[in-house]
Order: structure tokens, then sequence, then C-alpha cells
DNA sequence: CTGTTAGCGCCTTCAT
DNA sequence: ATGAAGGCGCTAACAG
């Protein structure tokens, strides 16, 4: 019988092994574990050359448990009706047996993340309250203060779906946008086919951080895999229907030969609508983002032909996970919590 | 400010507190938390009435810290030189910090998985000895009955990356392979855009489970939904590099007009080679299964245009937790756990 | 600078 | 059928 065995993690060794081999007391171990001030440099040394000898791992739940106070994370949101964000927080809601039993308190702040003083009055509110903090971020400098002021203040912070790079937040958890945005171009660039023609980009506002990356990744996949398509100026729906529809309208009365279409934010509806009126929604190759019910619709109906996801419920999940991780000291799982961007089409729904 | 609070998960009782409340003492509590005998049906009763009126959640860490004893959970993986399998026990292995922090032993057991009376010897070898398996299985009544041993003497079983639906395995941790043979025969279709000729099909071999689920749903999205595509009856390689290459030279010979490919199973160098060789690696729409250093380069480099993947890391992690959640009793966080079929082109490489 | 000690909340014998 | 009590491994006072 062709067996083989192999374990991986087996150790069990506990802080009093570790003082009992350095000659030392459980709660200097543990001093020296957490990096805590009042132990000699070469006591220090000596602890943790055991530590790293034996491989030690300290026991999660003990240290949990022994903690006492449970943790608190604070989720700021934007405060309008954003689907996508509604998705983020049903998810978190999802988890809440598990985060009962990890006696981990997280609670949602809806605040204008689009106004920068708003939003940087809200993080400041937060100092001291939370032991971690997820946010979905403006670029703005007085954003980028408040971040480093909660961590300077010994908050762990995350920025959600939308980064603030430049500040020193642990952890960003959300996707590429460049990278995004070459995918769509890919994308629409590979199903148009063979055909020649003009290809359109709707956008919420150019202004918006996300939004312009991804447009930019478009454009840059356009301009140098597929020179045979022009791109035509980048269009402005605000994120609504309404808006989306009627600036669409007016293009495809001015352009007989678009053959692709790449919506870089919202007002889905607006676009289906504007697609169907004008006849085209069979011919014109339409790529979008995210999986909601009207997107997951019009992929089944053929009208969009992808998605580009990035998936909340990860998000949601890999933002507390990594929240915690920081806040125990343990080592974050970075292929686990990278945010992966999916491409879906009708057949991989998820 | 427009804020808005919202908590998920507050509570902090404790055993203690529910006994005291419902009059008994905590280790009555406790059996009745766990079903265990010796307890009257009406103390029971007032219990669990007790528990759910305060949607009580006993402590993890708390539980892990009192239960002594480490759990073990068993890998039962192929024995040969399989790249896929190779990185699910890599990602085991990144785990391991994690794993030793929580006193989790995963042990992983190289058996030739493809002989079912193999299989089920070292299924039957592992009762007792572990309080979760995971098993990548072939669908076989003498692995079904082995399966249904391990779940009969109290082991969670999860069956990773193949199935088989007819056991009482707890979980299955993999994708639909009908759904990734459907998405990878619409990617083909689209991809080949208006020209017309003929797709060829490689599997390793139609006997396996796997291979047989994605030509059906392959042939299924060609059949209904690019009837100029002719399909070419399914070549077998057996996942050898050199045999995919004849029989897909031979292929080519005969037939002028190919205008796609997919590759079912393994041997990617091999139809790569044949591919090339033929001088038609830009021409042919290449769409295969799993991302690898090989399938990397080939996207890379346009020679293949997609990669049908399941994540290995995740279905690595998954099946860890699910063992873990089952052995504790608590919810799976099912949509976590789910695993995606993953559409990976050039750009999207993760 | 270092050690001692009392829990954290639950599980598990062992009594009753 | 039920209860009492001792730990699991770590943290956090408090002593020295």
């Amino acid at each position: 019988m062709a067996e083989d065995t192999d374990t991986i993690a087996g150790a069990a060794l506990t802080l009093k092994d570790i003082a009992r081999q350095a000659g030392v007391s459980l709660a200097t171990v543990d001093r020296v574990l957490h990096n805590r001030p009042g132990v000699r440099p070469d006591t220090v040394r000596r602890v943790k050359e055991t530590i790293a000898r034996n491989a030690f791992q300290p026991h999660v739940a003990a240290a949990e448990l022994a903690r006492g106070r449970p943790r608190r994370f604070a989720f700021v949101m934007p405060s309008g009706p954003n689907p996508f964000m509604q998705q983020i927080e049903a998810y978190l809601g999802e988890m809440s047996a598990w985060l009962a039993a990890r006696r981990l308190a997280v609670e949602l702040i809806a605040t204008d993340v689009f106004d920068a003083s708003v939003l940087a009055a809200s993080l400041e509110a937060l100092a001291g309250d939370y032991d971690g903090v997820a946010v979905v971020a403006l670029d703005h400098p007085r954003v980028r203060a408040g971040i480093n002021d909660l961590v300077d203040a010994g908050t762990r912070v995350v920025t959600l779906v939308s980064d603030v790079p430049s500040s020193r937040r642990h952890h960003y958890i959300g996707i590429d946008n460049i990278a995004a945005g070459r995918t769509a171009g890919a994308l629409v660039g590979r199903l148009v086919g063979q055909k020649s023609g003009k290809v359109a980009i709707l956008a919420g506002s150019q202004g918006l951080r996300d939004h312009a990356e991804r447009i930019f990744g478009f454009s840059q996949v356009m301009a140098s895999e597929f020179p045979g398509l022009g791109v035509l100026p980048v269009l402005e729906g605000r994120d609504e229907d309404d808006r989306s529809e009627q600036v669409l309208a007016r293009l495809f009365d001015k352009h007989a030969d678009i053959v692709g279409l790449y919506n870089v934010g919202a007002g889905t509806q607006g676009v289906a609508n504007a697609l169907s009126e004008a006849g085209r929604d069979r011919q014109v190759v339409f790529v979008g983002h995210d999986v909601t019910v009207l997107t997951r619709r019009l992929l089944l109906q053929g009208v969009m032909d992808a998605a580009i996801s990035q998936n909340p419920g990860h998000e949601a999940r890999a933002a507390v996970r990594v929240l915690l991780a920081l806040a125990r000291g343990e080592p974050i799982l970075s292929e686990q919590e990278k945010i992966r961007i999916d491409i879906v089409m009708r057949d991989n729904l998820p």
C-alpha cells in the first residue's frame, strides 16, 4: 500500500515549558513575547532564542480567553443606498454567530464618505474606542491624516474597497482597479472579435479614484492591443440610472458603429434601457462591474456579456479576519486575504 | 454629521449565567448544549429555552482551551506528481503557523486514489485516529463504503476536488465541473467570434468523472449556442504531455479548419507543443484548466486564451475550516466555503 | 527588572 | 439525573 505520511504542525509546548527551559518565570516570557518593556536585554535574547529553538506558538484560544475584554471593530461605510456596500453589510450580518462565538463586536458607522471633512471627523470620533477600524476611504489629505492619527493611537486600520495608499493603514482590502480596467478592456476587445467600430466608456465620475484607474487600465489595453477599435471620449453618468441613460442615448444617436461598451460604475439599469431603446442590446458587447440582482439578470438575458467583480462577501470577511489577526499580532495569510478580480459570465455566475 | 450606528453581535453571557437563569448547574447546561444523555427531558427543555431566549453562544476560545487534546485531521491525497495537488499541499504548509496556534495537527497521507480498493483500505486505516478527514475521492462503491464507515464512526469527512455525491460525506469542497465545462464552452465560442470551423476537445480520460462532466457541459453549450462550430470527437491524452502532443498533431494534420481547442485536463505542455509545431498557436482559441507556472506563461504569451481555475489555496483552507467547524459543531459559512469557477485571462492573473 | 497568583469560560472527571 | 471542583494556557495585576 503505497502510503506516505507527512505532518504539518504538531508541537504542543506551553509558555510554562519555555519559561522553565529559559530559566525565567511565566511573566517574563509573556513580556518578551509581546515586546513589553522591563526585561534586561540579554534575558530577552535568551528567551527569544528558546522560543525560536522550539518554534513555540502561543495557543490563541488561551490568549483570547485570558484577555477578558471583548474586541471592538468599527466599519465606516457610505451612508447612501449603494447596493454593493449593502452587500458587504449583509455579509457582515451573516457572520454574526461567528463573531459572537469569538466575543467580537462589529459596529457599522454610516457616514458621508465622499465629503473628506465629514469622513475625517467620523474617524477622529473613533479614537480610543475601537481595536480596529475598516473604512471605505476617500483619498484626500484630511482623510489620510485621520487614518494616520488612528494608527498612531494604536488602532488597527484597514481600507476597504477604496484605498488611501499614502496613509499608514495596515492593509488594503480590495482590488487593483487598474488591472480590473485592463481585464474589462481585454474582454471587450476579445468579445468584439473581427468587427471594427467604436467603443464607449461610461463612468460615474472621472474624479473618483477607482473609476479613473479603471478607465486608465481599459484605455491602455485598447490602445495597445485593439488599435482597430476607436475609443470614444468618456461619458459621465454620476452613477445614476436616468442620467446614464440620457448620455448614452445621445451617443447612440450620433454613432451608428458602436460595437463595445464599458460601464465603469453603477447606473446599470440606465445603460440597459439605452441599449434596448436603441435596439442594440444584442449587438453591442457590454461589460460592467459587480454581480447584483440586476447585472445577474442582464447576464442571463445576454444583454450584458461579462461583469468584472470583487467578491463582497470575501471583502467583508477578509476585513474582519485581517483586523483580528493584526490585533492578535498573528501573521496574515496574504494569499487568502487578497481580493481577486473575478470575471463573471453567464455560465459561472456565483 | 449624518451618522448612524448599528452593532452586529454584542452579547457576552456565559454558561454560568445560563445555569443560574435556568436554575441548574454548569454541568447540566453543558450536557444539554452537547446533546449528551443523562438529563431529564423537561430539564432539557427548560435549559434549551434559556439558551435560545438569550441567544447564548458559548465562547469558542474557552471551549477549545478546555478540551485539552489537540485535534487531528488527515488529508488523503493522490501519490503521483500532480501539480495541482502539490499546490494544495503547499498551501496547507503555508498554514502551519495558523494551525499550530490552534493546536491542530494536519497529516498528509499519499495514496493511489485511482485504485478504489487501495483508497478504501487507506480510509479504513484512519478509523478512530482522526477528528476529520479530507479525501480526494474516486467515485466507486468501495470508496463510498469507506467514507460512510468513517462517518458512522464519528469522523467528519469532506471530499476534496473530486466528490462522491452518493456517500454521506459532510461536505464537498470543489467546483461544479459541469458548470466549469459550460464556462469553457462559452469562452471558446465567444472568443472564436464570427469565424466558423471545428473545435477540438482533449481530455485525460473520459472515464474520470470530472473530465466527463466538463466535456458534458462544454458540449451542451457548443450545441445550443454555437451551432456553427462543429465539435470533433473527444481525444484522450491520459494527462500526459507526449501522448497529448501526438494525438493533437495527428488531428491538426487532418483538419485545417480548427478554430478552437478545449483541454479538459493536464498535458498542457504537449498541447502547446502541438500548437506551435503546427504553426497555429496564435490562430486557435485555446482554453484549459488551472493556473500553474506553465499555464501562466502560456497566458502571458497569448498562446492560451483563458484558464478555468479552482483556487487551490482556497480549497486547502476551506477544507480545514469546514472540518474544524464540523468538529466544533459550529455553523459553516457556506458562501465562504463555496469554491468558485474562476475565469483567468492574462490581465487578471492572480 | 522579575516572579507569584488569580482568574478568563468551558469541559471533564468524580461524587452524590 | 444532577452538582462540585479542578484544570486547560495565557494575561494582568500586584509583589518583591
